[in-house]
DNA sequence: GGATTATTTCTCGACAGTCGAGAAAATCAG
DNA sequence: CTGATTTTCTCGACTGTCGAGAAATAATCC
């Protein structure tokens, strides 16, 4: 069923816009605004007028001189309009970030999850209290913000509005619903996402705003403890789609042995660390998972396999052939797409790469259309920050285009 | 990048939500169009007296009688208004039909496409001769056809405007390009689909009409010679997205075996007809798959295997258990969702739910979420048809409503 | 220094679209 | 024939976009 158009609808989509415009390139004229858009003049002149008076951009101070005629007058997000709360949740610890509405950092610390006092009451009040401590430090009320946005591995509940955490190696499937958490006090909009969803988005951004690439889709794998899938494509509408599906616990085997979900078989059993050092170890494959694999630990075993020792190398192989199947085979359903591939696990990525490439370059369709770019990025923790400020900024705009 | 909006983008989306009502409706009076679509009554006059001046909607002959007021006045498409020609193109026959605008069918023959005589050149020759055919036998011009909707199994193009045959069990990678073959003559949209797609997009169409179901996503399944599948899902806006996953030769599990495609291990090699004659006679593996498997000859290992043979119930259940793995690491990617299975696979049901309930059940998802509904859906060639209409008539409303 | 030119912003009227209200049309009941 | 009832149609108000040209303003030319 699809849903009626009106002309109010059409001014909402061109104050997005030019609210979108006006982010990528922090300032721009009114005649810029014009070109970037596409939109007339007139109509241009109309929407700025409209979301200055609300408060929401500004002329900004500093004006460029220099031109010849009459002097352009550059237009800015207010950055005082709102604020964002970024919270990402990993297992060891938990980051609480500030930023104003121009998406610049304000205000950032951690607090260490402690490993003992597991459970989603306690932390639900810690998490609290973190955010009210971040309002205090920088003088803050609530009706301020305008959106917190969460990260953490695992499944997220793919319903829109809600917030809640279906499954994750942190709290198992203990269940977590950040918007009732945070529902009556405060105004802001909770968002939760998958981290390597948030990767996929930052990515996708940055494809998008690079010249003529002609983007299309991309897929974003991290390697660590668990691994992750984030999968952005260009809608039908010209927007970006972001989604997490959840490929770590995608069956690979039945001989990947048991997965710390409970499962048997799972990509991760195989992929993730605490699989590598089971094959390395020569450990039965029923055996259940460690909790936690020091990244030292795991280095051990990488040194042993680049000095040639078999189980070690071995296990780092069968870790890349379980990624490669798996690429190969979320290649099959959705398209062919370029790889990027982050997380700690990827300075391991010269001892995956052979059992990866074998792995997807088992089927029809990566003969046809040759195999698919794969490239390693670094900087995971600011990718997932980028695409934290993506989504919420881009969220919020479109609400204020919308009132 | 979005793209703007504007006051006559409004009057073509309120069109062919118009245009929509009264196809699913038949004949739909001023006051039902406007409950129907939300649009205020002066907007259905505006919108009904443009459609009526192109002359793609009229008011009905019958009109309805009885009530106390002002009689209602019914709107209908103009069945004359233009024409689609659809084509079904299976291993052994092909199908051409003719409709009018309104859907409903006015001729139709088949040619059984001729086993020895492949090649994909021969086959333009007698496609565009069926074509003209048709056209003839109902005394049309060419320009009165609107579209011409293809169905085949196998891979297409995924690019809107292509017609492209990527790869199929017919022609093999020999590829085929609809569109160029009809270019400058036919004025027609050209559109080609998997043909499990189709089925899938029948299947949404008639989730969607019912009583507030509240369709979200559904699976078609498509068992036979080849495995197909087909997904649609609800987009943001309300319209629904359909795609063709390359299931069927997604990687199952090297012990699968050689695959048509030349691959080793696609779902196919375990689950198509081929597939399952090659496990119950236990040949090889790596044996050449057959090209063709009669329906008798499946039907004796059936009426085996039900009788208790060994090697047959085992070849259908590793069928079972390569389908519903499969099934698993779908959903893994997607989400939740109902299946339906058809073709004539179907009909051997009984000897595949072991393998498949359990090759389903292995994941955590499933575990969280319960096993999917997993329904048999008998007339395939039906929904297939369906499915054409479905898609012609809406692009073709969608360019009336754009014009 | 004053006129000219180039450039940007702003404003006005035209045009397209939707909506609500009420007039007009057409039928039925009494 | 008259009044009630229901549906369709029409009119004016409102919102939105657009193109053209006026207004503003700084650099340049003479």
């Amino acid at each position: 069923m699809l849903t009626k158009s009106s002309t109010e609808l059409v001014r909402q989509q061109n104050s997005a816009l030019v609210l979108a415009a006006l982010r990528r390139a922090r300032n721009l004229s009114h005649t810029e605004i014009s070109a970037a858009t596409g939109l007339a003049s007139a109509t241009v002149s109309a929407i700025t007028a409209e979301l200055e008076r609300a408060g929401v951009i500004a002329k900004a101070e500093q004006q460029v001189q220099g031109g010849r005629g009459r002097p352009r007058v550059l237009f800015t997000p207010r950055r005082d309009c709102g604020y964002v709360i970024v919270v990402r949740i990993s297992s060891d610890v938990v980051q609480y970030s500030l930023t104003d509405y121009g998406g610049t950092l304000l205000d950032r610390f951690e607090e260490s999850r402690n490993h003992d006092q597991r459970g989603t009451s306690a932390f639900a009040q810690i998490f609290v209290d973190a955010l009210e401590r971040l309002l205090q430090r920088s003088r803050l009320t609530r009706d301020r913000v305008l959106a917190v946005s969460i990260s953490s591995k695992g499944l997220v509940d793919v319903d829109n509005d809600a917030a809640r955490l279906l499954w994750s190696p942190v709290f198992g499937s203990e269940q977590l619903d950040f918007a009732a958490l945070l529902a009556p006090e405060w105004r802001a909009k909770v968002m939760l996402n998958n981290e390597t969803l948030l990767v996929a988005q930052a990515l996708a951004a940055e494809a998008e705003r690079a010249p003529e690439a002609g983007f299309r889709s991309l897929a974003a794998i991290s390697l660590g403890h668990s691994i992750g899938l984030g999968v952005a494509r260009k809608g039908r509408f010209g927007e970006i789609d972001v989604t997490a599906p959840n490929f770590g616990h995608m069956l690979h085997a039945p001989s990947a042995g048991l997965c710390r979900c409970g499962a048997y078989g799972c990509i991760e059993a195989a992929a993730g660390f605490y699989g590598i050092l089971r094959a390395a170890f020569e450990v039965p494959p029923d055996t259940i998972p460690a909790k936690f694999v020091p990244i030292a630990e795991m280095d051990k075993i990488a040194a042993s396999a680049r000095q040639g020792h078999r189980m070690a190398g071995y296990a780092f192989r069968q870790a890349g052939l379980a990624l490669g199947n798996g690429i190969s085979r979320m290649l099959s359903l959705y398209e062919r797409m370029p790889i990027y591939v982050t997380g700690p696990g990827t300075r391991y990525f010269d001892l995956l790469q052979g059992g990866l490439m074998e792995g997807v370059s088992q089927s029809l369709q990566l003969r046809l259309q040759g195999p698919p770019e794969i490239s390693v990025v670094l900087d995971e923790q600011r990718l997932v920050f980028d695409g934290h400020l993506e989504r919420a900024l881009g969220v919020i705009d479109s609400e204020i285009a919308t009132a």
